[in-house]
DNA sequence: TATGAATGAGACTTCATTCAT
DNA sequence: AATGAATGAAGTCTCATTCAT
């Protein structure tokens, strides 16, 4: 559902705000608590053009949907991008710090993705998780492809489960971030930076236990 | 706060029904979008009647999250005086294992749990997660001290670190059986028992390159 | 509509108790918005109980009501005793100071009649005042009578008028009393009992000089 | 708190009309009691438009104040202009007066007024009635001074005490006034107009005896 | 006689959505 | 194209009253 013309006729710094505020209310409350009343008058536009541009909130979320994936994919391509030439496991570790700072930079876009996963009555539910567990799986075959074509891995691997347990890792190493910006007392207590980054070498080691060439 | 004495005086089944149903509204909505009136009208008793008991909608909740709780302690204890004797290794994998079988077959406590830790505006969510935070530590450390008085855990271990350890592997462990459950498209995949057995028995191994004396 | 004999039959200590809690919600909440939740919660007995001792809510405000007046008829016919022999000005003015005495110890009975006679909905409304209006002009008239058979007022009195007078007079005292215990700010402003004493003689001088011989 | 634009964008008729109703509903069954459900079917419009202007049950209620005092001082303003010239002790008599006219033709008015000073949980009770008070001052002092200034008040007088003596009678005059439109049995009983300017003169003759110059 | 569990009407309030201007 | 007034369903909660035990 793509959003009507007369959102895509806005000035696109305007497009931005839009949807930004949208991220925010959608990341703090969840889908069905997330308030269109708030958010026109944080925007300060009237509640029509809401309608006008996403005809709806299912609408809106889609479209907010895709901007918040648009944004982690952008920061991830660039990530792959500064680390290619380097070994599998440090490009994992990259990966894992780069999603870290970003999360500690905008921790909204990972409480967004969690609200969806969680909540239960989120619309295109189904096809929203199945579009991130596709991106995910195919950044994380690509850089598992390109190491065995390195003579990194194990060339005997079963390339599908060794995605899914990186996967796995990846994804609980972000929730430990994103707990502490949630006050959940389940975080990386008290950890600093340097912690996390403890914490992401031991988990690639592991890794590099599991899936290495011996 | 505890309920008041017009429920205490009920018939137990009834209690129990109750408590129940509600942990289902909650598992399934969350918190805030939680409905006493659907609740009533599945309970087929009057509205007035649950804020009698309960007094108020956090007041119904608090209720409910001591009844979940009380339901996993009293299986996990189980679950400790059955692996008495054996070697700690052993028992954690136990403990894995009964998480699991208890998710399968009642998957609503711990989609409950994760509705409260992701929710946001949940009443006493600070102190119900210390709660849980508190009773899984002392669980832990339990079957750890006894470890190291059998000497099948290094002796210089840190006692505190390696705890924490554990409780993320077991929790991360139990977030992926109960996405089996939900649809996300993010579990263990088709995985039957033996694939979570499979798991549970790696995950374990990890620990015991870390944790166990060499 | 008198009180069931099962409430006759109760030890008249718990009667009073009752009677007495009842007096306090009503003239803390007016009619309407008086609990009977609230009130037996406070007296600790059981809500059927309420119903059979009254029939309905309305049953016990009216006895309530009789209640009340019962106390300050009690109180006033002792004053009435005490003055006797004293002429009529001084009568009035101790009856005024009286009633400022009792208010200031117990503030609700002059409150649940104000209640009373602005709230609007309330049952038996025109009975009640009505019987207020006759019991506060027996009480007056008692007085002017005697005054003339002493000597002390004009003859030619015209005495349904000025007992209207009279009355007027001391009900407006009497609220401003009252008003200093429901800060509204319009009460005898930081008067103390002096204050209102003073205030008590300045408006007898002023009905001795209307009512008065020349 | 003020209206919300929604509700100042309004015909400037029907913000009236919304405004008076509401002060029927007010004047009628006092704060607590009053419904929004009642309110809203009698206009013919949606309970939600009430709430958009006037954001809740104590928004309406602070602006029905306003409207309310607004009409008060209107009218009264108008009479002050019409009696500049005569002496003091007429406008004061000419101001019973037409409070007991206004009273007459919109009784509303201080009903609504009786019910916030008697009522107790009222919201912003405190400050409201400060407001009436400080403008009831204001225009007694008004007067006072002119007559001062006049030579036709003891130029001995305290202003303070002597503008508390005249308002509380004001007041009183104003209750026994609206005491008819409420059948508590309490008021100028079947008193005519005639009757009431008696007894406005007779208020106004007391008032020159203790204030005037002798 | 006393109890207190059950009831359901009605209170205030929030919300997504529509549509005339 | 943009506005924002209007809507009414659904939410939580309080209350007087009934009746089986």
């Amino acid at each position: 559902m793509p959003p009507s013309s007369t959102f895509n006729n806005l000035p696109s710094d305007k497009q931005e705000r839009i949807l930004d505020e949208a991220l925010s209310e959608f990341a703090a409350k969840g889908y069905a608590r997330a308030s269109l009343n708030r958010l026109v008058s944080r925007l300060g536009i009237a509640k029509g053009s809401i309608f006008k541009y996403f005809r709806d909130k299912p609408g809106l979320f889609s479209q907010v949907f895709d901007f918040a994936v648009e944004r982690v994919k952008r920061h991830l391509r660039r990530v792959r991008e500064d680390s290619r030439g380097q070994d599998v496991f440090t490009r994992l570790e990259m990966s894992l710090l780069a999603g870290q700072e970003m999360i500690a930079a905008n921790p909204r876009l990972f409480q967004f993705y969690l609200k969806v996963m969680f909540e239960g009555d989120v619309p295109f539910r189904g096809r929203l998780l199945a579009s991130i567990r596709l991106f995910s799986h195919d950044y994380i075959m690509d850089l598992l492809t390109d190491g065995i074509a390195d003579g990194q891995l194990r060339p005997d691997l079963d390339l599908e489960m060794a995605a899914l347990v990186v996967d796995a890792t990846l994804e609980r190493f972000l929730i430990a971030s994103v707990m502490e910006h949630m006050d959940t007392g389940l975080g990386l207590k008290d950890a600093g930076p340097e912690q996390a980054a403890r914490l992401a070498a031991g988990l690639v080691d592991t890794l590099r236990q599991g899936l290495g060439v011996r």
